[in-house]
Parts: structure tokens; C-alpha cells; sequence
DNA sequence: ATAGCCTTCAAACGTTCGTTTGAACGCGAT
DNA sequence: ATCGCGTTCAAACGAACGTTTGAAGGCTAT
């Protein structure tokens, strides 16, 4: 038996976030006790509070942890593209793409804890509690400017109300297929080994939002814009 | 003052459930304490022992109070497009405006509770707690069979596993829409008095949802096809 | 060696949780 | 009138919660 392990055990601050990431995904914030965390890590009770102040600031640095790389990969996605197109107008799957990609790369990574993190990232769209859904808010908000403008400029006839809401729409189709990967068994039918299979669900979801951000207008929009 | 106000008094039960719905919506399941309940329902602490059995029992009674009614109009308003359509093939689009409609009546109904009992389902769907998904997953399971056969003969065409990708993406799109209607100011834009209009709304979802299962087969489905 | 500092530790803090209890109440049937 | 039954009530239960405390370790720099 040699005396350091094949993985060394991480400092307690990592410890933590890992064991916090999990059971959050698990049994949500409010359900989750220091307690489960400090156990699940194997550290001392008092080190959440000595190392992050308080649970909310743990649940905070949890968020931070992959959300500011995830979204600077998305921006940096986004300024590749337009550095290619070279002025020209952006397609806009390529923009999904570029927007869906990187937290669907999470999602192959189930060791590492990437899939429950993004995973905890799609639930935490509709979290109850104000405060988290302000620092999701507030740490997507540079990313969001970038694509927001992106899509504008690629759908420029679409009126920018109906934009707004297709956005909306494109963003709760990823945050549920996030959050949710194992309720499709509910409709049944996927095959296991292609469930976390970020290539396949990039096209498919790809092909899925591209459409329905390129619909016809609906009808009542029409409407309004002639009056 | 009149000895009976305009609107009496419901009965203990139904003040326990609306309460509950209420908060819930606002701060979670496991956040929301019996003592918040029965303060807000203006009832006994034991009352929901009393009356449910337990606090899970209450969540549950919740759910079914008002989800069964809207799956049995769900399912009526499929087989009235059924009957109309005497044996022909319907569209996409209409069966999804019988899926989507009856949510998004609840949603206009601000005073009754019924936006509240909608937003709150539309985050079960991505509920930590097992027991609630299974409930929820239970629930819908009649109405979720006979729409599946219905999109199965709409889109003959279609993969069996790319339309089942196809409605977990719909449902998500659904289910993020009713969950966070507050959250679309987070790209700004929306008028608030057509934040909840039902009809504009159904008008949106139909033309995005209809447009995305209706999408081009992605690339990746079509050489898994062709081998 | 020893002083200083960061970290870990066991124990306890006061609070709030879901649930239970047994007595009191209201009221129709006997 | 009184019995029985469904309901409400104040009070208390033990358990679990997030957080705090003060002492004990382990380290580097002096």
C-alpha cells in the first residue's frame, strides 16, 4: 500500500465544493445540510464556515467555480465566429452552437463532477430562493450581452420583442435537458449509452432551437406590427 | 358589516392547500415550513397532520388537487381534434396548442392560485426530491401516452428516438416558460401586460415548437439511419 | 527552540424543524 | 341532556439545523 494514493486527496476548500456540488444536484440547497457536506468530504464541520463564512457563500463559490470559465469559453466561442465570418452575418445554429456547446461538454464529464454541476446549473434557473437566481442572473449577464446582440444582428428583421421570448424559449429547452437527462424515460425510448453523448445532443438540439428560432412569425405578432 | 364576508371562508383543507401552493411556489418544498403554512392558511399547526398525514402528503395533495383536471382537459382537447379530423393525420402545431393551452390558462388566473400552482409544476419537473419527480412523472403519465401516439402519427417520418429527444425538448421549453416568467427580464424587453397573456403566449409556443419538431433531421440522425 | 499564523478539531450554542399528544370544542343523533 | 364524532387547540416532543467557540495541531520563519 503506498502511503499517497494514486489521487492525492485534494486541499479541504476543493473538498468541499466537490461534496457540496454533489448533494446540491442531489437534494438541493434547502435540503442539503452542512452536515451531508462535511461528511461527504471528510472534513471538519467547522470548515465550511471557516473556509467559505457561511453556506450560502459555499453555494455561491460552488456556482462560480465552473460558471465564470464556462461563460468566458462561450464568449471567446462567440468572438471566433465573428472573427471568421469577417462582417458577414452569423448563422444562427452556429451561434446555438457556440452557446450550447460548452455546457453540453460538462455534461460528458461524470467523474470529474462536471455533469452534476451543470446539471445543478439547469435547476438553478427556476431556483426558488431570490438570491441564487440573482447570482446565476448576474454571472450569465456578460455572456448573455454578447449573444443577445449576436442573435440580433443574425435575425435582424425579427421584431426584438419576439426575439426576447424565442431566446427564452431556447434557454428553458437547455436548461431542462440539463436538469433533467434521466426524466426522458418517461417518454422512453433513448438508448442509455447516448444519453451523455455531447455530440449527439448538440446536434440534436441544435437542429431543434435553429428551427424554432427561424420560425415563421406567429400570428397575433403579425398583427401588432401592422397596427 | 355583514355577518358572512363576500368571499367566506374556505374550508380548513382548502386553506391549507392554497397556502401551501402559495409557498411553495415562493420559497420551495423543503424551505417552506408547517408553521409558515398553517400562519399564512390561518389554521392550527397540527391541522396538516390532521388533515394530510404529513407534510410530503400535502405536497402531494397539491399536485393532484389541480394536475389531474388539467391532464383530463389535456386529453379531451386531443380527442376532439381526433373527432374533428375523422381519421386524417393531424398537425404538429395543433397538438401542441391542446398540450400547452391548458397550462397557460392556469397561468392567466392570478387571483385564484392558479399561476402559482403552474409555475410551481413547472419547476417539479426538475425537482431534487425523487419521490416528487416519480409523483409528477405518474400524474402526467396517461396524458404523456396518448400525446406520444399522437406526434407518432403526426410525424410518421420521424425517428422514434429523434421524437422522443424532440418532446423532452418541448416539454422543457414548457416547463422553463411557466417556471420563470419573472426571469425574462434578464434579456429585457418584454412588456409586462403581455407577460402573462395566454393567448399571446400560446401563439409564441405553438410557432417555436411546432418550427422545432418539425426541424430538419440533424446530420449525425441521418448517417445513424443510413447504416 | 519558540513565536506567529493558518488550519483543524470536538463540543456546544440557540433556533427551528415535523410530528405527537390529550384536552377542549361544536354539533347532530339518540 | 348527553353521547359520540369530527375538528381545533395550546403545548410539548426529540431531532436536526446553521453557526460559534476556544483549545489543539502543524507549519514556517526567526
Amino acid at each position: 500500500m503506498p502511503l499517497r494514493a494514486v489521487k492525492p486527496p485534494a486541499d479541504t476548500r476543493s473538498r468541499i465544493l466537490d461534496a457540496a456540488e454533489a448533494l446540491f444536484m442531489q437534494h438541493g440547497f434547502g435540503s442539503t445540510s452542512m452536515r451531508m457536506i462535511t461528511a461527504k468530504a471528510n472534513v471538519n464541520l467547522a470548515a465550511v464556515n471557516y473556509h467559505f463564512g457561511s453556506k450560502h457563500a459555499l453555494i455561491e463559490a460552488v456556482f462560480r467555480r465552473r460558471l465564470d470559465p464556462m461563460n468566458a469559453e462561450r464568449i471567446a466561442a462567440l468572438e471566433r465566429l465573428e472573427n471568421e465570418a469577417q462582417g458577414a452575418a452569423l448563422a444562427p445554429e452556429a451561434i446555438v452552437r457556440a452557446f450550447v456547446a460548452p455546457s453540453l461538454r460538462l455534461l460528458e464529464d461524470a467523474q470529474g463532477g462536471g455533469r452534476n454541476f451543470v446539471r445543478l446549473l439547469g435547476r438553478a434557473y427556476t431556483e426558488p430562493a431570490r438570491e441564487i437566481r440573482h447570482l446565476i442572473g448576474a454571472l450569465y449577464a456578460p455572456a448573455m450581452a454578447r449573444y443577445k446582440a449576436a442573435f440580433e444582428r443574425a435575425l435582424a428583421h425579427m421584431p426584438r420583442e419576439e426575439l426576447v421570448w424565442r431566446m427564452h424559449f431556447m434557454f428553458g429547452t437547455l436548461a431542462y435537458t440539463l436538469a433533467a437527462t434521466d426524466t426522458v424515460r418517461l417518454i422512453a425510448g433513448c438508448k442509455p449509452e447516448d444519453r451523455y453523448n455531447a455530440q449527439l445532443l448538440e446536434e440534436r438540439l441544435a437542429a431543434f432551437l435553429a428551427a424554432g428560432l427561424l420560425a415563421p412569425l406567429p400570428r397575433s405578432c403579425a398583427i401588432a406590427l401592422a397596427a
